[in-house]
DNA sequence: ACGGGTCACTTGCAAAATGATAGTGACCGC
DNA sequence: GCGGTCACTATCATTTTGCAAGTGACCCGT
């Protein structure tokens, strides 16, 4: 016997939380979609290091969920854009909201 | 001006994101749910290391998504259940399982 | 009654992630 | 050319995660 009969990469719960599966980029996503789509947005809204944003953001890019797209050349400017992918995510957000709504004081 | 105008606190995502929002916690709430309740089935399942399960299963303890319950005296066997919240939680899983299983190559 | 094995952990320490703070470079407006 | 905004990066302390080893309660076979 191999001692490990665990399943971790081919369940999909599990595909899918290693490419959102953390506090910020779920409320980065949110954000997104509630019209915050730049860095200096995201980053007083959320009061987020500025760094960590960085980061969150470039693996969110990278998993396929937001798109960054310079609108911009001069001043430079960029803004963070869900991909389909992305969208597809936010029902998942609106049910850990009204989970939280409903067993927390709120 | 104050300097920082976020909603995270209130915000009722955050609010549920602070009690599950980890991959280890979300898996170990669909192990349990799958019928591993005792804690060597979910360590030996979830691959994860004991401090950090003993940790997580008291988190969620903590946040009352899980219950622990001893089942037997002699020998000393605890198992952990589903509270009434954790059960609410688990068609967000279901739902990130849907994404995961749409977004990734299986 | 002693040795080996299982279950449910805890402890100690290294590695990785997170976060606060400061600084950088491109630009614009005055 | 000076101050201010935007979008970051760099540095370093703190926090969290994770591995490996050990502990205590118990059961079973001999």
């Amino acid at each position: 016997m191999t001692g490990d009969e665990n399943n971790l990469g081919t369940c999909p719960v599990d595909r899918g939380l290693m490419r959102v599966g953390d506090r910020w980029s779920m409320l980065i996503l949110r954000d997104v979609e509630r019209g915050l789509t730049r860095y200096e947005q995201l980053r007083t809204s959320l009061g987020i290091a500025p760094n960590i944003l960085s980061r969150r953001l470039a693996a969110l890019a990278e998993a396929g969920l937001v798109e960054k797209k310079r609108y911009s050349q001069r001043p430079p400017r960029d803004e963070y854009l869900l991909t389909h992918a992305g969208r597809d995510f936010l029902p998942i957000l609106m049910a850990i909201g009204a989970w939280g709504r409903k067993y927390n004081g709120a």
